[in-house]
DNA sequence: CAATAATATGAAAACGTTTTCATAAATACC
DNA sequence: GGTATTTATGAAAACGTTTTCATATTATTG
């Protein structure tokens, strides 16, 4: 029964007194304050190390009003181009002695929104955020920004919001490879599995799509152009309805690879044959599209190069503390690549 | 240049002021203590709705000694089965009011040292673990729970660490019903490419493996036995040993299903007819192994079981404050489940 | 109706840092 | 050698809560 009396974190009083020092020099010697001697700041150290002290970061946060902590929100963190992201994103910050905090919003924007309020609560330094399919009014957002705390979107951004930074992928030129490329190869009649309009990435990709299609003189089919949430099921659904037709499509851009994977599995099934007469062309370069046979087409989106765009844009903001809002922060675009496989 | 005076944030004492309270009883109000009026606790909620109040963690937490923040340490969130444990994990402690603090070791110890310092620095009411394949000294934890914060581990966890609580799944039975598998769809030469001994995942898999084998009394050849870094190179590498030889293996168990795509891939280049003169069968559930083709018989962990567990276990051990040191906890194992695909 | 108990509030201390202000010691300057 | 500057330290306030202690009000009891 005898209580284990939790053996108490060594505070920087113990090291004062150990070192008959006031608590104000330990402070400064542990954060390289330059007015203390060399001497001190040799002793303070090695007497911290020898207690075992490490700094009280709820302390230290509630006098000095920073955290060292970042947050971070995200539809899901088991989506490929998401995982990739933040693990960029965490190793990145950590060189510079930043923590992360990650949160889901399974998609959910309810959840997003209290999510900003804990992360606010939490007085986090800054915020990263990819919104959810349904963020169009980010002004959950506005509390942290008027907070004077850096938010940076990534993927799914807001149109306009000049106080924010701002990375995306080049979404309209995916739009237009992909397409570009099935035109190419040869394809007439292209469909297009895209997600809801309410986000932008899926608006500029639509665009590229259009784009694509027009230069080249080829009509677009209403019928085949799909905004949905772009789950395995819808995109089978979408199939069923475009194949039951009698003229049916002979090229699918589709605007991530489940609904890729989706659409070839269709296709096996029907046997019909890919890429002999239909192409198919997903985003975002999962995993799953170099393993599955035959292998997808499908655009690269570089998440490293987007996490290391983060990191290095969120430590400009946090050293400018936010005091730079009459240079509006100019919006990043990462370009995106063909990586070309079996399915055209 | 006009410096945007960052809004104040408001803070119980606003609410007092507005209301003519003492901080004290905002305070009491706002955490539901029970010696305080419905009137004054509705005032003191509407108020606090009105302003925008957020409570300040830091000094909360600095005051109370509590977070409400739990770490977690994990190799990589890019692994299936880890995204779906934190998942599960995350939505779990939402529901409690707990944050979550998600850090990567990157399998690397020195990263998983320098986390376990770090998130004791942010004095997280607990810490989840899922170590790296080389830890075998798990004294950097020991810190945490002479402080008294909670510890669970998890997947790769220690063997006799009284203190923690311990959660994993049934290795050894996920080890012995794999080979079983093979040997009863008729494997008589079976090779086994598993992880590195260092860990008791693979020790237990192992162990399995070998069990099977003895009870069916098959010779176990030592030749195909690896114990290495599950990596895609490292199983192409095991596969090339063991094909270049006369007389070769009809089963292949691996201990992740990376090395098992490795090793259904080796064989379509070589021409080996799968499942007809190899069969093949990985661990993990990933969803890779139901893409593939043919597609890959593996051992499903359950994941959000998992999680769902550690939530559980780790609500208890805070609940109890850490005061049953008695009652050493119990590890608890998940059980496992074959999923039969075409490989077999 | 007095005495006790339960309910409701406030004053002030406490949590462990950082930082401002003050001051002492050392160094530089004329 | 005295004044000005720089360097080094300490005392004490501050950050925004929570909590202990004290006290006032209300409800309950015999």
């Amino acid at each position: 029964m005898a209580n284990p009396k939790k053996a108490q974190q060594n505070t920087i009083l113990d090291i004062a007194e150990a070192l008959k020092l006031s608590p104000a020099t330990i402070s400064r010697a542990l954060s390289g304050h330059p007015y203390v001697k060399e001497k001190t700041k040799n002793d303070v150290l090695k007497m911290a190390a020898q207690l075992g002290y490490r700094r009280n970061k709820m302390a230290s946060g509630l006098r000095s009003n920073k955290t060292h902590t970042i947050g971070l929100i995200v539809p899901r963190i088991s989506m490929f181009f998401h995982a990739e992201v933040i693990t960029t994103i965490q190793n990145g910050l950590h060189k510079y002695g930043y923590n992360l905090i990650i949160c889901q919003s399974n998609d959910s924007l309810d959840m997003e929104k209290e999510l900003a309020e804990i992360l606010l609560s939490s007085r986090v330094d800054a915020l990263i955020a990819a919104c959810t399919l349904h963020t169009i009014d980010f002004s959950h957002f506005d509390k942290l920004l008027q907070n004077g705390t850096p938010v940076v979107f990534y993927d799914r951004v807001p149109l306009n919001e000049q106080n924010a930074a701002i990375i995306k992928g080049d979404d309209f030129r995916g739009g237009y490879i992909a397409t570009t490329h099935l035109i190419e190869t040869g394809c007439k009649r292209i469909a297009h599995i895209s997600g809801p309009l309410t986000s932008n990435l899926y608006q500029d990709r639509s665009s590229g799509f259009q784009q694509a299609m027009e230069q080249h003189k080829l009509p677009v089919n209403k019928n085949w152009v799909f905004h949905q949430e772009l789950t395995h099921t819808n995109a089978r659904e979408a199939m069923r309805k475009m194949f039951e037709g009698a003229v049916t499509p002979d090229g699918i851009f589709t605007d991530n690879d489940t609904s890729a994977i989706a659409a070839l599995e269709f296709a096996r099934e029907k046997g019909i044959n890919v890429p002999g007469n239909l192409k198919i062309i997903g985003y975002s370069n999962d995993p799953r599209t170099s393993i599955i046979t035959p292998s997808i087409t499908t655009i690269e989106q570089f998440p490293e190069e987007v996490g290391e765009k983060i990191v290095e844009t969120l430590m400009d903001l946090l050293k400018s503390g936010g005091n730079n809002v009459d240079e509006r922060i100019q919006p990043i675009t990462i370009p995106v690549q063909l990586i070309r496989r079996m399915t055209t």
